[in-house]
RNA sequence: GUGGAUAUAGCUCAGCUGGUUAGAGCGCCAGAUUGUGGCUCUGGAGGUCGUCGGUUCGAUUCCGAUUAUCUACCCCA
């Protein structure tokens, strides 16, 4: 074959085989999240892009070279959400929810980032993501981290670590910040190119740095959590007190800041252990909706990789099995099968049928692999005499039923 | 953007230091079994050997370029 296209680079064609586990974890996801009260949202694929210079920040990476940005039509700048949570705040907004508090959504969406791809990285990916705005209370901070557990829980994923951090409020981040600042410069010459950077736009960001080197002359590095005011200090730690009650377990690394600039306070991440790679990620972002124009709205959520998931979750189950296949013998049987076929999807009973002219033989065979609980033959014979061979797959055991009565037997 | 690997049938892959007609397994279709799946046997369909160029009498094989895929880094879900 030689097609005149390919799928674009990043993007997946998600295919019957890994759909239906799809639908089953998407099912989970929405389930788990309901029991928690949230409930769905759906925001447009494309907003304007000074949404995510704002919010993601303008020194972000996602934002500076990862984003699906362009022209519309009459010239406006554009771009394909690359995450999830600004578009969400500003349908909140904008549509005026949060005059009735809190508000506590979820989303399923696609996202779109210009990167790369390698493993569990796509430059079309899924993200599921709940949101909780107008609690500063340390509650909502643990009510979802309860979900993301219970969700992980429910579809059997193991070997998950969960690490929290603080980063304060804004007075706390900008003292930090400065001291960090300080200290990076008088190490200047010790660091790699992209820290001699960031030390400048965002100094913080130095820590997720891997080159051994720079992790090395961090060693000595102030660290957040000394920095945070009394009040974000009893936050964080009731947060863990709350987690501890619940025996969630949890690591304190100090290191973790994301790479998204509206994080305040709280920050977590799931890393699944093998790979290393974050599977849900999400914090509490109490500046973001004044930073868009919005109120003052405490607000606290996370975005779960979708396609990260599904590769951790192993056994799922999903009836997708058609219950009745008709096989139809000769010509004159054609029309009858078609008519059965009708009658009993009328009634809520999953049937297929031969479209493809087959032998009898390899429509039996397609009735096995499609795992029909019944195969139906119709022929001359049966026409005749107004009756339908019946014939459980799984037993092999044979009957002759009635026409008439062929919709209750199938039931 | 930087590094590594790969590209042969629908899928997974063989193909020796270059040599007639490019193979296997699985899957698909058919027959053995003239109206019946799972097991077995037999046959069949299906390939511009990623693309372009070079070396050669001759290239799937060697060389160059290009594209695509995978993977590591950066960053993130």
């Amino acid at each position: 074959m030689n097609l005149i296209t390919k799928r674009i680079k990043g993007t997946q064609d998600l295919l019957p085989d890994k759909s239906d586990k799809f639908e089953y974890v998407e099912s989970v996801l929405k389930n788990q999240a309901k029991l928690y009260g949230f409930r769905l949202v759906r925001t447009p694929v494309i907003e304007h892009t000074v949404l995510f210079e704002r919010s993601v920040g303008e020194n972000s990476d996602v934002v500076s070279k990862e984003m699906y940005t362009f022209l519309d039509k009459s010239g406006r700048s554009v771009t394909l959400r690359p995450e999830g949570t600004a578009g969400t705040l500003r349908a909140i907004l904008e549509n005026g929810l949060h005059n009735n508090l809190p508000v506590k959504v979820m989303y399923i969406t696609s996202c779109y980032r210009y990167e790369k791809p390698q493993n569990s990285r796509y430059r079309e990916f899924f993200q599921f993501g709940v949101e909780t705005f107008g609690s500063k209370s340390c509650l909502a901070d643990s009510e979802i981290i309860f979900l993301v557990y219970s969700i992980f829980k429910k579809l059997k994923v193991q070997n998950l670590k969960l690490e929290i951090n603080s980063l304060g409020c804004s007075e706390c981040k900008k003292k930090f910040n400065n001291d960090m600042k300080k200290y990076l410069e008088k190490n200047f010459d010790n660091f790699c190119g992209i820290c001699k950077e960031r030390m400048y736009r965002n100094p913080m960001r130095v820590f997720d740095c891997k080159n051994e080197n720079c992790k090395k002359n961090l060693k000595n590095a102030p660290i957040v959590l000394d920095y945070l005011c009394l009040r974000c200090k009893n936050h964080f730690d009731d947060l863990k007190k709350i987690l501890d009650l619940e025996k969630v377990n949890y690591i304190v690394n100090p290191r973790i800041v994301r790479g998204l600039d509206y994080y305040t306070k709280t920050v977590f991440e799931f890393i699944d252990n093998k790979s290393e790679i974050t599977v849900c990620g999400g914090g509490r972002y109490d500046n973001l909706s004044e930073e868009i124009g919005g109120p003052d709205l405490p607000s606290v959520g996370f975005g779960l990789g979708i396609e990260r998931l599904l590769s951790l979750v192993k056994d799922y189950d999903l009836e997708i099995y058609p219950k009745v296949y008709i096989s139809i013998i000769g010509e004159k049987a054609r029309f009858k099968a078609v008519e059965l076929a009708e009658n009993f999807r009328n009634n809520n009973i999953s049937t297929e049928i031969d479209i493809l002219n087959n032998s009898l033989k390899s429509q039996v065979k397609y009735a096995d692999k499609a795992k029909a609980k019944y195969c139906l033959f119709l022929g001359d014979r049966e026409l005749e005499n107004n009756f339908v061979k019946f014939r459980n797959m799984v037993s092999g055991e044979e009957k002759e039923i009635d026409m008439n009565n062929i919709l209750n037997y199938v039931k």
